[in-house]
DNA sequence: ATTAGAAATGTTAGCGCTAACATTTCTTAG
DNA sequence: CTAAGAAATGTTAGCGCTAACATTTCTAAT
């Protein structure tokens, strides 16, 4: 089929010159769809594209070309042509925890309906690859980017701009957005949780918690509003990210040997919360009689656990669906009015807190 | 910059003739890069891709003029100059069970360090958008496809194969890989679990298992051999993938209703493994002594649950790495040898069986 | 029948990069 | 000092597609 291609283009272009070896994927391309359809190339590329610009015979030539061929189109001659790579990027930490996870597979899924790709880009907690992988992704041209949580980095932020991508940040809020944003408020999650285990009676409260940005925001404000309440200072423990059963387990041993009066604790994630649970079990200690255990995220298990987990809910499917909204919004050519927008939380109660 | 290039351009090649507006991304090219360096485009070229070729000076001024401009190169025009793409998709069937996570974290990892990028792609449990997904990701021309798991539509398979793209299958074996295998024996899997229990005294063996091919095959196995050991027949619960915490509980409880006597759950999961954990725990069932519970996966958690989860462990990250070795081996344009790969499986012994 | 406008189709020229070949410059042996 | 080969650099064409403009064909109003 491409033999063809190559022998019309000597042919056409320059019949008594030889020309050099054809290099190409030797594979089937439009030109051959086009001339077993018999109709010219744009009228193919149009019949794929914009069906509605094609006559209605045209289109079936067409399609049936595709069919006996086998073509499929090769996406990245079509970016290079149209600027458009139809990839997004999201950048998360890790895809390990499994916090993120539900905004990623929401972000993937209403992606592909639409027709776009996810490039998935895992820049770990430090961020120290962060900027390096800033540049494999750019270098990619993606029609827009999702960063999970803001960026920092400086030199991070002023390639992000520079490069003129589209670019939501997500799972926080922040003054300053690079472009885009949908996320919640950190702090008013710290104070509502703090008012809701004051106003249960618990005047012990402890803090496990992740050495994370966000992490960090929400441990702080619960502080501050436990001192607003009149709660003496809160106990508090640094896991590393990302966190897991073991840290939740390790973080209340922690608590307990120096404050073994404590009735609550605020865990920055439900597997936090989970290893909590677990190691309140090993001791014996009942919950939530001696000690309310508060999670973070709402995962899937929280519903599921023994005693059932009280957490914050996030809503992080309505996350990635609302930043692939943003994306593929701006990537059609629409504007945006609305660039932030702040999905809240809520607090489910169980039976844990 | 870029309109430099364009005046250059309408000098150069047709001086008197008017010619049409330019349209691309207006940004920095490696055509303006050269320029700022002094040498011709390939050698700028040359510099970023083969700096062994260049000399000393030239490199250097390269290397500056990049750095003055902010030049960042477009893959995408590389792409397809080169016919390679330096793109890798994964298929897998939902992000959201941790099984495969370990395996996707170590495959981005190992491909972001040889300079790939990672599209992620999802056709959930049933199959039915695995065809439609395919073609999205073949008509990006990636270097390689992963697949967790094995194509089982013939129509998928003969798509995979008409491309030309290096394809790993894993996370199973089977006697007709498509291209290249890395994975382990779910059978094998299975007949070991139960010769592990009946060995342990365990006589009234029961199974929770998701209804996704690879655990049927483990539970299938796990039912023959319990069968020649000697004990009756295997009560089975089959729960939906992905598994749940919540799934496992329900799994139990099940089994329970109809066979009280059981005295050892296999369970398709780890996550499944500590519901039923959970499950125990709320009805007051001592595991080990009462029950035995068996995971599979040996997940970040099975370690720290209580009591310790007893587990199937599977090296997930390994066959990450092997996957993307065998990649970048392809893509490199190096031969492979051994195209399949058994990375085996090892019983974890711990606290719950 | 004529014509203006819309609809369908075609021609041309790139998108930004690199493979293949061509030329120049530098080594080093004779 | 020259020849011959290696190293460095340059020229040209084209990867497979689509934007922009150009032309043809159809439609409907005069």
């Amino acid at each position: 089929m491409s033999q063809q291609t190559a022998a019309k283009l000597e042919g056409a272009v320059k019949p008594s010159r030889e020309r050099r070896a054809r290099r190409g994927s030797g594979g089937i391309t439009l030109a051959d769809v086009a001339k077993v359809a018999g109709v010219s190339a744009i009228t193919a590329s149009r019949a794929l594209n914009t069906p509605d610009r094609v006559s209605a015979d045209a289109l079936k030539r067409v399609r049936d070309a595709i069919e006996r061929t086998g073509y499929v189109p090769n996406m990245i001659a079509g970016g290079l042509a149209s600027s458009r790579s139809r990839l997004v990027a999201a950048l998360v930490p890790t895809i390990a925890g499994p916090v993120f996870l539900e905004t990623v597979q929401a972000l993937t899924e209403a992606l592909a309906e639409a027709g776009y790709q996810l490039m998935l880009g895992q820049s770990g907690y430090t961020g120290s690859r962060e900027d390096a992988l800033l540049d494999a992704i750019i270098g990619r041209r993606p029609d827009g980017i999702v960063l999970t949580g803001i960026m920092h980095s400086a030199e991070g932020r002023r390639r992000l701009l520079a490069s003129g991508i589209p670019v939501v940040e997500t799972w926080d809020l922040t003054p300053t957005p690079i472009d885009m944003l949908v996320g919640f408020s950190h702090e008013k999650v710290g104070i509502a949780v703090a008012e809701y285990l004051v106003a249960q009676g618990r005047r012990k409260l402890a803090i496990v918690s992740a050495n994370d940005h966000r992490a960090g925001l929400r441990h702080r404000s619960f502080q501050e509003a436990a001192a607003r309440l009149g709660i003496g200072s809160v106990p508090t423990c640094i896991v590393p990210a990302p966190t897991t059963l073991g840290s939740g387990r390790f973080g209340l041993s922690e608590i307990l040997a120096c404050h073994p009066d404590v009735d609550a604790v605020f865990c920055s994630s439900d597997i936090l919360a989970l290893g909590v649970l677990t190691e309140t079990q090993s001791r014996g200690i009942d919950v939530p009689s001696q000690m309310a255990v508060f999670g973070f995220g709402d995962l899937g298990f929280a519903g599921d656990t023994h005693p059932a987990l009280t957490t914050v809910r996030i809503e992080g499917t309505a996350i990635g669906h609302q930043a692939a909204r943003f994306i593929v919004e701006r990537a059609e050519g629409r504007t945006i009015e609305q660039r932030v927008i702040d999905l809240g939380f809520s607090i489910v109660r169980r039976e844990s807190a």
